[in-house]
DNA sequence: ACCTGAACACCGTTCAAGT
DNA sequence: ACCTGAACACCGTTCAAGT
């Protein structure tokens, strides 16, 4: 019965991944305004200051987050063997999938992440697959930024419309309470928007994600 | 000389846009950060607590600076008799150089934004563009997020590469930097990376948004 | 209505001191 | 190296009291 000396908190044993983790329950249960030092370093057992001895800032912590939750998203599908859009489109669907399970990161992804290790080698297999497109390398690059610029935006805007704390209402859920919201407005004003507010209510579908990339795609492919 | 009593800071005399006009200041100087009750009500000459008489708090007046500056994009020219890939690249545009001229906001923007009155009057008329386009009115809307998705991710990469505090670098110089980073990559990991390394470091290039606006209207119109 | 002064309940970060 | 306890320099927000 050799257990370490357990004191206070959940403290078992500390380190930079015992950390992350309970920061991304943090942010997951109340946004990123959740995660302070404070609740951070209670949630782990420790005090604020030595928190400091696995990481150097807050910022820090947010970023790392960032990468830990970009690295869950499964990338080996950039790389198979399948039609270059059926691959695109996969690894999209899948990093919405992550992203939006963690809402709370998807500010912080936007504003500091697509320069970390994890985005180099999504841009170097999304070369791939626009190569196979049989773009040339200097518009395969080009697409490649349209792509990401699509996913990210699509992703931030989603994102945005889910509130902090609760554990992110389903699809439907989330587009009913859209099509309630647009039923306060004044058709006159409005109209176009009146008329298709059954489709602008769902633009935050999984549908309307996959429509829209796929526009994209074709788009770019020319 | 009926010259009101002037007391202590700049204050001439105080309302919500003398209080917006310190605030866009403050983060345009410094980032969403520097902007506090504390500083802000130093900036027009009053007391922290007396701000709460023009806003509820301070998410109020975020809001507002971002509707603020929305609105400071020209929307006239989605209403023109032009073609209509003409009115909406022009308008993007537009919304883009207001922006990036302002990318301490932008984070806040995607945060909390789209959807305020500014938002709604662009949409209305990026269906009018879309219809005269010859899209179908589900179809356009659909459309329509594919350009507001487009637009607003772009500039919420570009704006996240902008250091806050100084008034943005013009876009050579950012590019240029870009390419130097890019430089201390190693080429055999990333060889598609490192062989396009210059198409990549103008990611952030007016060019770059513009093309890949028109893929993005390209496949649109199918 | 508008504003001050002061307080309350927080922050991130630093640092001597202990183990 | 890792951690505590305490401090420093801040926050947003509230509220009695004044005009």
């Amino acid at each position: 019965m050799a257990m370490p000396p357990r004191k206070r908190g959940p403290r078992r044993s500390v380190d930079r991944s015992t950390v992350l983790d309970a920061a991304l329950a943090l942010v997951d249960s109340g946004g990123l305004q959740a995660l302070t030092m404070r609740s951070l370093a209670a949630e782990v057992g420790l005090t604020p200051g030595a928190l400091y001895t696995y990481f150097p800032d807050r910022a820090a912590i947010v970023s790392a987050l960032v990468d830990a939750l970009l690295a869950e998203a499964d990338t080996s599908v950039l790389a198979t063997a399948w039609p270059w859009q059926e691959r695109i489109t996969t690894f999209a669907l899948g990093l919405r999938d992550v992203l939006l399970r963690h809402p709370g990161i998807v500010p912080a992804l936007l504003g500091d992440a697509f320069r970390g290790p994890v985005a180099l080698t999504v841009g170097e297999r999304l070369l791939d697959a626009l190569a196979d497109a049989g773009l040339p390398p200097d518009e395969a690059a080009r697409a490649s930024y349209g792509v990401m610029v699509y996913v990210l935006g699509a992703i931030a805007l989603e994102a945005a419309e889910i509130p902090p704390g609760a554990p992110a209402a389903p699809e439907d859920v989330r587009i009913a309470e859209r099509r309630a919201a647009l039923g306060h407005l004044d058709p006159s004003a409005h109209p176009r928007t009146h008329a298709a507010a059954d489709t602008i209510a769902a633009y935050v579908s999984t549908d309307q994600f996959r429509w829209g990339l796929n526009r994209m795609l074709t788009g770019l492919r020319r």
